[in-house]
RNA sequence: GGAGAGGUGUCCGAGCGGUUUAAGGUGCACGCCUGGAACGCGUGUAUGGAUGAAAAUCCAUCGGGAGUUCGAAUCUCCCCCUCUCCGCCA
């Protein structure tokens, strides 16, 4: 959320945020509301000053009458003003809601993924001298996964990871929450799955990508598409001292995501699937420095990949392809051999203090002692679904075997899978 | 699910219709005192908003919302959260 005092005194940078985003939204009608609410602000408010000036009067007696005719004037005039007041305000925080953040200069300009822009190149593409098979075959044939029976128990797209599977599942989130743990020095959250509609308001999946989540009428809550979602606010509604920042976490958490309006697309195996597990990074800082922290925090992303030794790109996205709630974002594309094209497996945001307005998020500065808001930043560490599909692929033998990775062994405690 | 207790400023805690512009304490900051410190004394100490170049002035805020009243932290209703006990349960 931008603040309306923003979005006045920078009418031009927040039109031009919405267009390059490639949102709809009516800045000149909110424009319109600010206004109103400011001239009944002034109104209301001195009679309200009035009000205070003549109950005084009457608390020290005398003339009590003539007061309290007066006040009842008064008052029913305040009355009437703050319901119009109050209902220009519900429009305008609700409009609040649906403004966009605003792109940061650095973002390249264009209305979609075609405007990306290739950051860098990490390791080279695996070749091989026979046939490769796919993530698919391979989990078939090894008994990693088991699509049919998961079909069953939830529909399509809901991953069962069998055996050495979901043992390789389980070492591959250990292994990223250790690595960040002790090599980056996050401190491991384990979170609710389950939030109550304030959570995903502060994060902005709420209330525009409600129908991205999925919903427990019942209870009026969400399960969580991202640990983004609990952590970020671990922090709301309080204030942080300065000394306190950056503050920096990282959580493991399956991920739910409804992925409406997306069937058809990456339909094989794990490349779009409803339910995931992630390893989620996210930090609390400085606003002086969260562009700093953001090259940072993908480089601790990128680091995973790099011990696993799998070929990937950073790109950076394009302001039509950036999220609603971010400033600035990078994503992290594993290659797939088999698949024969990048997969996103993490995308790392700067928010600056677009969600910390949403869930008041603030630090108290050392210098001045004043509060401002503090900037979020998140990515992911990574997500498994996409990496495994890389992982399988990349690591496969002529005789279908799968190498393990150096430093997933200790938690696997095989260097293979083998064909039985 | 049932019964009860409670939610006040950084924190503790009083107030239960108009001397509250929220007592008192505590923490914090600054000043005085001191060789330096402690003690003591003094001053200040929130958030949001409006006006303003600024200084400043004003308005709102005692969990949230609605109501009663000339006037609500205080009375009424609804909701949320925390705690205790009971029931159910991994």
């Amino acid at each position: 959320m931008l603040s309306l005092k923003y979005i006045r005194e920078n009418i031009d940078l927040v039109k031009k945020s919405i267009a390059a985003k490639n949102v709809d939204f009516d800045l000149a009608k909110l424009l319109e509301y600010d206004k109103k609410r400011r001239d009944i602000i002034q109104e209301v408010e001195s009679l309200k000053a009035n009000r205070n000036i003549i109950n005084k009067k009457i608390s020290s007696s005398n003339n009590v009458k003539d007061n309290i005719d007066i006040m009842r004037s008064i008052s029913k005039d305040i009355k009437k003003l703050d319901i119009e007041l109050n209902t220009i305000l519900s429009k305008i925080n609700n409009d609040l809601l649906y403004v966009p953040n605003i792109v940061d200069s650095s973002v390249p300009i264009g209305v979609d993924e075609s405007s990306n822009v290739i950051v860098r190149e990490w390791g080279k593409k695996p070749e091989f001298d026979f046939d490769i098979k796919g993530h698919l075959e391979l989990s078939e044939k090894h008994r990693l996964l088991d699509f049919k029976s998961a079909s069953k128990i939830s529909g399509s797209a809901f991953p069962l990871y069998t055996q050495i599977g979901a043992k390789y599942e389980r070492s591959l989130i250990n292994f990223m929450l250790d690595t960040h743990i002790a090599e980056h020095a996050y401190s491991e959250v384990l979170t609710p799955f389950i939030v109550s509609s304030s959570a995903p308001r502060t994060t902005g999946n709420l209330p525009k990508f409600k129908d991205d989540m999925y919903y427990i009428e019942l209870d009026d809550m969400y399960c969580i598409p991202t640990a983004e979602v609990p952590v970020t606010n671990i922090h709301s509604k309080s204030i942080l001292n300065e000394d306190e920042l950056p503050k920096k976490y990282v959580a493991y958490s399956p991920c739910f995501r409804r992925e409406a309006g997306s069937y058809g697309k990456d339909t094989k195996g794990l490349l779009r699937v409803h339910q995931f597990n992630k390893v989620e990074l996210v930090q609390f800082v400085h606003p002086d420095k969260s562009y700093d922290v953001l090259e940072d925090l993908l480089l601790n992303a990128e680091t995973i990949l790099q011990k696993l030794n799998l070929h990937y790109r950073v790109v950076s996205l394009a302001s039509g392809d950036l999220s609603f709630s971010a400033a600035k974002c990078y994503d992290i594309e594993v290659w797939s051999p088999f698949e024969n094209k990048y997969l996103e497996v993490s995308s790392c945001s700067n928010f600056e203090s677009f969600q910390a307005r949403r869930g008041d998020i603030k630090f108290r500065s050392n210098k001045t002692n004043k509060v401002d808001f503090v900037h979020t930043l998140n990515g992911s560490g990574l997500a498994t679904p996409r990496l495994m599909v890389a992982l399988l692929e990349a690591y496969q033998k002529e005789n279908s075997d799968i190498e393990i990775p150096g430093v997933l062994r200790p938690y696997l405690n095989v260097n293979k899978i083998k064909s039985k």
